[in-house]
DNA sequence: TCTTTCTTTAAACGATCGTTTAAAGAAAAC
DNA sequence: GTTTTCTTTAAACGATCGTTTAAAGAAAGA
């Protein structure tokens, strides 16, 4: 049979990726802690212990499962800022691009789980607010780059301003951002179906120019 | 001896209050799902039946405590929108001052937390994040007819505005308040100490410049 | 083929959860 | 003082958790 010396003994690898895609969902809708690894293994249609034979814990399935699903976030959100730069090599970038960088690629893996209850947002969410357990550590890992990377952008672009004042308000974009991601289904009921949350495209754009103009009145103070 | 007859078999009242207080710093630290009943026992120096006996269920228990430290809060809100109109009968009142009521007296809340690591507002925040338990319930109950009365002001306030934009823009401010509030002592590491997480009054004024600048700007294509 | 390695399985382990029980202790009512 | 009601206590209940064990099954190498 036709297959790659690195798919050798096949088969684990497919029940790993099966593991790891119950476990976005469960995780996204029912919390960290209110999934267990059995389960995890009834909705993989798997083996208890073999969740454990693949990951070998609970937490370091939960690990790999966010890593799997942020890195490709943060590397779109990376190629997008770059881009931006490449298109207006001679002038700082607007707020507004900077934040459409950081922003849109969230959007594009939200419009992607639009059938599905939750996905990777909620929980990305949640590693935001939730308590100290391993989440925390868990974004600064995955986001404490990345927020230096915007950080040194915004600053490019707000040469006056002060460094308090640019994290501060970076500080309410971030929240704005997952915060609204996150329970953007709640706005149907909210709104008693005035707004639609699938219109994920027109939400999108919208936080965008919510966010940054937040961000320059922040900002402005200063010049 | 003198004592009111509502406050009659006092020593279970006693005890019942400092579950409360045990409640709100575990769950506001741990979370929810992080803290057993016997973790509040030993805090409270107390029996773990005795918690049953007070309240009948850990369920019971989150909800009473919840419901003690929000309502004072969103009086709070409501007295001092209502103040606020009052100071100026006849003209709508500034976006600005909208957010202030809606803001500040949460901030009021964060400050007197200062000394402790944690309080109700990262449970408030949780119960805006996480899946769908019972704290799902909780932010519907406790903040639905809220949220209806600061709307109302804000369309008010904006009269030209389409609800669409409103009800949009509503949901991103308070994404924006709760992710910010419950996350501000992240402030202090991720600016390398450059801002404090301590200055909750510059905090708060802070955010509401940013809210209320980001809801005008969305507000505003629609004149 | 035989052997080795990878993968799955059923069953159990010890720990811990929310809750309940039944009895003792303390405070108020009489 | 006696009775009644409220409160606390130690102990146990059944359920469920993450993890481990030991053996069988499947795939690849020799």
């Amino acid at each position: 049979m036709p297959t790659t010396s690195s798919q050798t003994r096949a088969n684990g690898q497919k029940t790993k990726a099966r593991l790891l895609r119950s476990t976005e969902k469960l995780f996204a809708s029912k919390g960290v802690a209110g999934v267990t690894m059995r389960d995890i293994a009834q909705q993989t249609k798997t083996n208890l212990a073999s969740a454990h034979y693949h990951f070998g814990s609970k937490e370091a399935m939960v690990l790999e499962m966010i890593k799997s699903k942020i890195e490709p976030i943060n590397a779109k959100r990376r190629k997008r800022l770059h881009d931006a730069k490449f298109n207006s090599p001679n002038h700082p970038l607007p707020t507004i691009e900077i934040f459409r960088a950081l922003i849109l690629p969230v959007g594009e893996e939200v419009e992607k789980q639009i059938g599905n209850k939750s996905g990777i947002i909620e929980i990305i969410a949640r590693s935001f607010t939730e308590p100290a357990t391993f989440l925390e550590k868990v974004h600064k890992r995955f986001f404490g780059e990345l927020s230096q990377v915007f950080m040194n952008e915004l600053k490019i672009s707000h040469p006056q301003a002060s460094e308090v004042d640019l994290y501060w308000n970076y500080h309410f974009a971030v929240s704005s951002m997952l915060g609204a991601l996150a329970q953007h289904r709640r706005i149907h009921d909210f709104s008693s179906g005035k707004c639609n949350a699938n219109a994920v495209h027109d939400m999108i754009e919208r936080l965008i120019v919510f966010v940054s103009n937040g961000f320059d009145a922040g900002i402005k103070k200063k010049l």
